[in-house]
DNA sequence: ACCTGAACACCGTTCAAGT
DNA sequence: ACCTGAACACCGTTCAAGT
C-alpha cells in the first residue's frame, strides 16, 4: 500500500482549473460539466465541490485567470513597441489576437455582471484593462489628446477591440478581414506627435 | 364536447417563442428550460419539438427576432433625425439603449459563430446593421469620410458600441456614465460638413 | 399534422458517512 | 481536511403510440 495518490489528489483545484479551462475551450461554457471534470480528473463528482462549490464559483475562477492572461499580454507588447503610436497598434492586435483565439473563455469573462466593484472578476478586469490607460497616459504626455482624462478614451478603444473581437467570434466579420478593420479602428484613434 | 383548446395550441410556435423571450429577458439564456416552458404554456415537454427539433433552433428563433426588433429601432432612430450628425448620434443612442436593455438576448444573438454566410441568423444580423451603413453612406455623400468604403467605417463604429454594450453589461462601464461614454464614442467618428 | 407519455442518459446540488 | 456514495429533482432527446 505504497502512497501511489492514496486518498487525495495532489492538487484538486489547479486540476480541475485546467481541465475546465481546456473544455471551455475546446467546447464552450456551456459544455462545461462539473461531473464530467471529475470523472476526467479521476475523483468523485463530489469532490471538486470542496473547491467550488457551485459551477458559477469555477466559472468565475476561470474569468479570473483569463483576465489575469490576457493583462499579461497586454504589457508583453506594450513592452516591446518603442513609442505611443506603435503600442497603440501593438495593444490593439494583441487584444483582439487574444479575444479571437479564446473566445469561449472571453465569453465567461465578460458573462453577466461581476457583481459589484470589489469582486474578484471586476477587480482582475480592471488590472488587466490598466496598460490600455498607460498607454494613452503616454500619448497624453507626447500630444494632445481631446480628451483631458486619458481613462474615458481608453474605455472607448477597448470597447471598440471588444465589439470588433464579437464581431470576429460570431462571424459578422469574415476572419480574413481582422487586420485590416483592426488598422482601422487604430487609425480612428488619435496619433502620436 | 366544445372545442375550446380540444387537441392543440392555438399557435404554439409563436406561445413558445413569446414564453422563451420572457424567460430569457428575466433570467438569461442558461437558464431557458424546454420542458419549463412547455409546462407554463400548458403542453407536453415534447410538444415544441414539431417547431424547434432543438434547444438550438429555439435560440436561432430567438436570435432572429431580436435582431428584427434591433433593426426596427435603429431605422426609427435614423428616421427622426434630420441630418448626418444627429443621425449618427440618435443611432449610436438606440443601439446601446437596446443592447443594455435587452443585454440577455444579446448575449443569444451574438453568440458561437451563426454558419456561414447565407444562414438565418447571419441574414437577419445583416439586415439589422445595413441603417448604419446607410448613415455613413450619407456622410460620404455631404462631406468627405477618411474611408471610401462606408461598410469598413460602420464597422469600427458598429463594434465600438457593440463593445460598449458588453462593458456595460458586465459592470465594467457604470451605468450612469454610458451616455458621455456614448457620446465620446461618437465624437470620435468623423462629423458632418 | 399535432400531441402524449414513457424511457434513457445526463446534469447540479445536497448530505451522511468514511479515512 | 478531504473525499466517497447514494439520493433528489431537474434536464434534453428519442420514440412508439394516440387522435
Amino acid at each position: 500500500m505504497s502512497a501511489a495518490r492514496p486518498y487525495h489528489h495532489g492538487n484538486l483545484r489547479r486540476a480541475v482549473l485546467d481541465q475546465a479551462a481546456a473544455v471551455v475551450h475546446d467546447r464552450g461554457a456551456s459544455e462545461l460539466s462539473l461531473r464530467e471534470i471529475a470523472a476526467t480528473i479521476g475523483v468523485t463528482h463530489a469532490a471538486p465541490r470542496r473547491y467550488f462549490p457551485g459551477r458559477q464559483d469555477l466559472l468565475e475562477a476561470l474569468a479570473v485567470e483569463g483576465f489575469a492572461r490576457l493583462g499579461v499580454r497586454l504589457r508583453e507588447a506594450i513592452a516591446a513597441s518603442p513609442d505611443y503610436t506603435e503600442q497603440l497598434r501593438s495593444v490593439a492586435r494583441s487584444y483582439v489576437e487574444f479575444t479571437t483565439t479564446e473566445a469561449n473563455l472571453v465569453e465567461v469573462m465578460f458573462a453577466h455582471k461581476h457583481g459589484a466593484e470589489g469582486h474578484s472578476v471586476a477587480d482582475s478586469a480592471t488590472a488587466a484593462f490598466s496598460p490600455i490607460v498607460q498607454v494613452f497616459r503616454l500619448g497624453q504626455a507626447q500630444s494632445r489628446l481631446p480628451h483631458h482624462d486619458p481613462e474615458r478614451i481608453a474605455v472607448v478603444f477597448l470597447a471598440t477591440l471588444q465589439g470588433l473581437a464579437g464581431l470576429v467570434n460570431c462571424g459578422v466579420v469574415p476572419a480574413g478581414h481582422v487586420d485590416d478593420v483592426v488598422a482601422d479602428a487604430v487609425a480612428q484613434f488619435p496619433d502620436g506627435p
